[in-house]
RNA sequence: GGGCCCGUGGCUUAGUCAGGAUAUAGCACCGGCCUUCUAAGCCGGUGGUCGAGGGUUCAAAUCCCUCCGGGUCCGCCA
């Protein structure tokens, strides 16, 4: 609804604007809450053009602005222009959210897109700092598709990298971990070949040859590729499981091979050189110096024109291809785009997220120094599994069970869309295992509350909204009225983050409703109203759990 | 050395792209609220020269320059 506001105050604001005789290419409309549900600072942008003051202007403009169905009130205050939400604008939000119910936050989007998130390499299970990509994807993914889109999302496999020769040549050197989680055993046999290869640095001959037959085509080595590979997805794949992550296909690297001299093909004419024997591109006209190589000088080929021949595949099957990945391909990227461009594709759009890294340093799966996912999901829920015994201790284990696990989860999920994707974090046990703060459980809360008050009743859908005029009731409304713009902003800026403090302004505001507001206590007209706006409440933030991948449990 | 990202109360953080009215929350700390729909909650309070210094502007956390601190990238690796 508010989405129809603020398009409704651009058409007023340039229709006086017009009356004024003033110019409007840019209307200057802002969001301060405190001040007005909308204002305009159009005032200061002309005073320097009209060569008046500031306030002038805005009394001039608020002549030609008056109250309509959905503007209650526009007026000045000294130079800006405040506009305030009518009680039909509050009355049109529950009555489009209860009518919209798992649909609402929609906004009438349309075509395919790929999201490409996670493509961990297979060489040992997911970290906590795999997780803030597969987090920050599969949110990308739910809201786009809350939105309105069709979304794919995508899995890329390194299947033929020198990490995962490594750990195929680990395999045919020493014994399997037994009784280990696939992920995890694989991760043993890397960190002891990365050792072994070290300490013996004439053993990467071997590795080097298992690369060479595997490009040349030898089936044998490509079998024991795909076992390996095959091998440690399988782990990871139960670990996107429970964090309620799921891609829709697993695209394997090595797939791309046979479109590599296609491509280096259709270069030619785009500045493509020869160098020792080695094929390069010149990527100087886009300002970055260093050429690219996109075929070594032994003919065989290298991630980037892989990844390049990947992307040309995706372009071609989709309107918008979106890449969630880690800062540190921040130039790779923007070297594919380029190349891309080249070939008269559209780059993709990329979503960087900065490191996670532990107290002690950065993480290296090569070393063994990390915390994996699992670890993390397993201790959160067994604290999580705590408190629920603690404060629920007459439910079913099996209740508890459940309950803790939607949690543990929440609260990890929450955790890694809390912060701006472009801040580094450190990963801390006791802020990952302390629930006592506005995360992942809280917005839980607040849903589990409205839902239990709704499960003391039945609602007939016969209210009278007017009676919604206090203001915890106005506050969560508008709140409400805010979510399809929260969508729109996070697929169009990608800004999970502002996600996910709308969540938590929105349990909020339910939470101060529920302190506030008796509903089934209320006279039976009142009563029936705020049964309405807990519906919607209910609703909503069920709909932005939902988008941001954490179980709405029913109760807690 | 060069490129990119970050630097906001003791700690974590919003706002920075599109400069405007009292700088956003949480944790911690202090004080209140459970005979009333789940206290994983609610209300109030203490605490900030927005890394430093210049500049642009009627107006700067926000734009420009310099510097400092942290991270990251700069492979015929993936």
């Amino acid at each position: 609804m508010f989405l129809t506001f603020r398009k409704h105050v651009e058409q007023l604001l340039a229709e006086a604007l017009e009356k004024c005789q003033y110019p409007s290419n840019d209307l200057a409309l802002t969001v301060k809450p405190g001040y007005a549900d909308l204002t305009s600072l159009i005032a200061f942008k002309l005073a320097p053009v009209l060569k008046l003051k500031p306030q002038e202007i805005a009394q001039n403009v608020a002549e030609y602005l008056g109250a309509d169905e959905l503007v209650a009130l526009a007026q000045t205050a000294g130079p800006y222009i405040n506009f305030f939400v009518s009680n039909d604008y509050l009355r049109h939000t529950i009555s489009t959210v209860l009518q919209a119910d798992r649909n609402y936050g929609g906004i009438d989007a349309k075509g395919v897109v790929i999201l490409e998130h996670t493509s961990a390499n297979p060489n040992g299970p997911l970290h906590i700092g795999h997780i803030r990509n597969s987090v920050i994807g599969d949110t990308l993914k739910r809201c786009l598709q809350q939105a309105g889109y069709r979304v794919e999302t995508q899995y890329y496999v390194n299947d033929m990298g020198r990490q995962i020769a490594l750990v195929v040549w680990g395999i045919m050197n020493f014994a399997l971990t037994e009784g280990k989680k696939s992920d995890h055993a694989t991760a043993d046999i890397y960190v002891k070949a990365n050792a072994e290869v070290e300490l013996h640095p004439t053993k990467l001959v071997e590795v080097r040859q298992l690369m060479q037959r595997f490009e040349s085509g030898d089936q044998d080595v490509e079998w024991l590729f795909k076992d390996a590979v095959e091998f440690c997805l399988r782990g990871i794949n139960q670990t996107l499981k429970n964090l309620h992550v799921a891609h829709d296909r697993f695209v394997w690297e090595s797939e791309f091979l046979d479109d590599i001299d296609g491509i280096i093909a259709e270069l030619r004419s785009h500045g493509v050189t020869e160098c020792d024997g080695s094929t390069h591109v010149d990527l100087s006209p886009f300002g970055i110096s260093k050429n690219l190589v996109v075929r070594r000088s032994d003919g065989t080929s290298v991630y980037a024109t892989r990844d390049i021949a990947y992307h040309v595949w995706k372009a071609g099957r989709c309107n918008r291809m979106i890449d969630v990945l880690g800062a540190d391909h921040r130039l790779t990227a923007l070297q594919v785009g380029k190349v891309l461009e080249l070939l008269s594709i559209n780059a993709p759009e990329v979503v960087f997220f900065e490191f996670v890294s532990l107290p002690e340093g950065s993480m290296s799966t090569r070393r063994g120094h990390f915390i994996s996912a699992d670890e993390v999901l397993e201790k959160v829920t067994e604290k999580a599994y705590e408190e629920v015994d603690k404060r629920r201790p007459t439910l079913s284990e099996d209740e508890k069970r459940a309950i803790a696990q939607a949690v543990g989860i929440g609260a990890t999920r929450y955790d890694m869309v809390r912060v701006s994707a472009d801040k580094s974090m450190v990963f801390d046990w006791n802020e990952a295992l302390d629930f006592e703060r506005q995360g992942g459980p809280f917005l839980q809360y607040a849903h589990a509350r409205a839902t239990s008050i709704l499960t003391k009743t039945t609602f007939d859908n016969q209210y009278e909204p007017d009676l919604l005029t206090d203001e915890y009731e106005v506050k969560l409304i508008k709140l409400c009225a805010l979510f399809p713009a929260v969508i729109e902003d996070v697929t169009t800026n990608f800004s999970v983050s502002a996600l996910a403090a709308y969540a938590r302004e929105l349990a909020e505001a339910f939470n101060q409703f529920y302190r506030f507001m008796p509903v089934l206590s209320a006279e039976p007209a009142m009563s029936r109203a705020r049964l309405a706006l807990v519906t919607c409440a209910r609703i909503v933030l069920r709909n932005v759990l939902n988008c941001l991948g954490i179980e709405p449990v029913d109760s807690m």
